[in-house]
DNA sequence: TTGATTGTCTAGCGGTGCTAGGATCGAATC
DNA sequence: GATTCGATCCTAGCACCGCTAGACAATCAA
C-alpha cells in the first residue's frame, strides 16, 4: 500500500503547484495569460495532465478562489481581533478587506468577478466561501443597528466594500480618495 | 458631393447596426458569444468590414459602454425628476440603477466591468461617462451631509449600489432581499 | 473605354480550451 | 529475472478565437 500512498502524495503536490503556478501567474500577468499551454509549460508538465486533476480551466480558477477565500477570512479576523472597540474593528474589516484585494487582484478576481464553477449562497457552497462570510458577519453583526437583520446589514456592508473595491482596481474610480470614501462608509452604515 | 454624403450616411448606418447587433447579441447570449465571426454573419458582411469600423473587439465594447452609459444617465434623471423630496429622489436614483442594471446586465458589463479600452475619472474620459456621472451627482450631491465632498459622497454611494448589482447578478448575493439591502443603504448614507 | 481608387471578401496566421489514441514506464506475477 | 498488464503521460489534432494580407470586384474620373 505503501506505493499507492506514495503516489497519493505526489499527485496531491502537483495538484497544489498547478493551483498556486496558476496563482502566480495570474498575479504576474492577468488571468488572460492563464492559458493551458503556459500553466502546463510552468509546471513542467503536458496540457492534459491539468485535465487529470482539473475538468477544465474554470476548476482551476475556483481552486485558487477557495484558497483565497480563506486568505481572506483570516485576514479580516487577523485584523478585527487587534482592534479596540467596535467602531474600530469595523473600520480595521474594512481596511483588511481592501487591502487584501489590492494586493491579490487576480485572487480576488477568482473569488468574487470571475467564474470558478463555485456555488454562492447556498447550501453547497463551499466551506471557504461560507466561511469568508462568517468572518465578516462576526464583526458586522455588532453595529447592525436595532431592527436590522446581522446577515443582511453584512451582505450591504460586503457590497459596499466590494464596489470600492472592483471600481478602484478597474480605474473607475480615482484612488487617492479612497481613505476618505472607506471612512464615510464605515462611519454612515455602522451603528455603534 | 451627394454620393459621397450617401455613403458616409450608409457607412454610420452601418456602423450603428455593428453597435446594436453587438448589443443585442451580448444580452442574449452574454459578451463570451460576441465573436467576430457571429457578429459579421449578423451583420451578414465578412470580419474584415468590422475592422474598417472598429480597431478591434475592445472598441465594438466600448462603443456599446458609451451608448449604455447615455442611457443610464437618462434613466437615472427621469426617475429622480419624477420623485418628492431629497430622501425620495435618492431611493428612486437607487432603484433606477440597479433596474438599469438588471434589465441590461450585458450593456452593464461592457460600461462598468469590462475592458473597452476607454478612460475613466481623467478630463479625456468621454462625455457620455462624465454626464453619467453627473447625473448620480446632481442627486447625491443634496444628501452627502455637512463637511462631505458632493462627488466623495456619490463616489461611495454609486461604488455601493455597483457593488450590490454586480454580487447580485453573478450570484453572489441571494436575490430576494435587494429591496431591504437598498433601503438599508439609502436611509444609511444619505443625511437628509 | 480605360485606368485608378475604393470597397469587400477569401484565406490564413498564431493563438485558445480541450481530447483521442498511442507510447512508455513501473508494479505485480510467474 | 522475464513477462505481463495497467496506470500514466505525451503527441497530435479538433474547432474555435481575434485579427490581417492580398486577391478581387465594383465604382468613379478622365
Amino acid at each position: 500500500m505503501s506505493v499507492q500512498e506514495r503516489k497519493e502524495r505526489e499527485r496531491a503536490k502537483r495538484e497544489r503547484l498547478i493551483v498556486a503556478t496558476a496563482r502566480e501567474l495570474a498575479e504576474q500577468q492577468g488571468w488572460d495569460a492563464v492559458t493551458t499551454r503556459r500553466l502546463a509549460e510552468r509546471i513542467e508538465y503536458s496540457q492534459p495532465v491539468l485535465y487529470s486533476h482539473f475538468r477544465g480551466k474554470r476548476e482551476i480558477i475556483g481552486a485558487v478562489a477557495l484558497e483565497g477565500a480563506a486568505e481572506l477570512a483570516a485576514a479580516v479576523r487577523a485584523a478585527t481581533a487587534a482592534a479596540g472597540g467596535p467602531r474600530e474593528r469595523v473600520s480595521a474589516l474594512a481596511r483588511a478587506y481592501l487591502g487584501f484585494a489590492a494586493r491579490n487582484p487576480a485572487v480576488y478576481d477568482a473569488i468574487f468577478q470571475l467564474d470558478g464553477g463555485l456555488a454562492y449562497a447556498q447550501e453547497d457552497t463551499p466551506e471557504p466561501l461560507k466561511d469568508a462570510f462568517a468572518a465578516l458577519l462576526e464583526c458586522l453583526g455588532e453595529v447592525a443597528g436595532d431592527g436590522v437583520a446581522p446577515g443582511l446589514f453584512t451582505e450591504t456592508f460586503w457590497a459596499a466594500l466590494h464596489g470600492l473595491a472592483t471600481l478602484t482596481r478597474a480605474g473607475r474610480l480615482p484612488p487617492q480618495d479612497t481613505e476618505q470614501r472607506v471612512e464615510l462608509l464605515v462611519d454612515r452604515l455602522s451603528v455603534v
